[in-house]
DNA sequence: GACGCTGGATTTAGATTCCGAACTCTTTCA
DNA sequence: TGAAAGAGTTCGGAATCTAAATCCAGCGTC
């Protein structure tokens, strides 16, 4: 991860995966039905069945998911009741699972960019009241953007 | 992905995932072999027996992984020549598989955030010639930063 | 030029996970 | 009393994963 046009040839990464946050992140989030789950709940899917009919998979996996997402803190367990219904639980999500959301816009226009065929993308995200589009990007303390090949990388120790 | 403070109940996301830019890319990378592979790539892995090294997992999975990401086009197949040695096969990150590394990092940070346990990260970013760190994040198109609970989603159609 | 070495990749067998459908359980409505 | 709805669990067969052994091609060596 150090300069954008050419990376220096590695037989190994500085960190070694078992103690990297980037690692122990993709343990968690590197599932396919795990990120379509996030996806449906960042949209406002909260139900049991409303998520399986979203994701079309089997309840038993969807079922241990949420359980995985639940464990580890990104979506919260809560009851609720529709009057004349019995209670039901349902799933939200937790903080943790909300500061996700940057990571999925990006995901978003990187497939809008390279997977997206030609069409303009269904979705796009703008700054409340502008029309303008925005980006995923980086930005230093004092809120300017950072361009890619200015990124580096810094080791502790 | 409307508000950041509170997501309003969805039966269904307003876009299908059959043709949501998302979810084809969640097909791709959603799987946690290949996002250590992106990784290890990321920091400057290119060969066969070093991405085995480093993540450990079984040379079948490795090469069917390789092929997917190649076939893709996030990987180029290349070939290296040691003197005195074979020419063999390098998976080199093409600029498709290069643009994914604000989300990789988005995803190094948020660990840090949520799983560092304390800890302060083993590795940080910064921009080229300043020790400040810099942090994943949304921008308007003239590069100032947009607050996440400025963000709004926009559909088309 | 037969032989071993080395790096890349496939084969094989057994364990795990996935999938789809059916079933359970509980409360509410008719 | 019966039927419906929501949230799961159970179960057998299919696909995938893992680990280890094997294959394969070219380079250096003798």
């Amino acid at each position: 991860m150090l300069q954008m046009s050419q990376i220096p040839l590695a037989r190994r990464s500085p960190i070694p995966p078992e103690n990297c946050n980037l690692a122990r992140t993709i343990e968690i989030v590197g599932d396919r039905w795990t990120l379509l789950i996030l996806r449906a709940a960042l949209y406002g899917v909260r139900r049991f069945d409303d998520f399986q009919a979203e994701l079309g998979c089997p309840r038993t996996v969807l079922s241990g998911r949420l359980k995985i997402l639940v464990d580890a803190g990104l979506l919260t367990k809560k009851t609720y009741k529709v009057p004349g219904k019995r209670a039901r639980p349902e799933y939200v999500l937790s903080s943790m699972g909300m500061s996700l959301r940057p990571i999925l816009i990006g995901l978003t226009q990187w497939g809008d960019v390279w997977l997206g065929k030609g069409e303009p993308p269904p979705i796009s995200f703008t700054r409340a009241g502008s029309k303008t589009a925005i980006r995923a990007g980086f930005v230093d303390p004092e809120g300017r953007e950072v361009r890619p090949d200015q990124i580096r990388a810094v080791l502790r120790g």
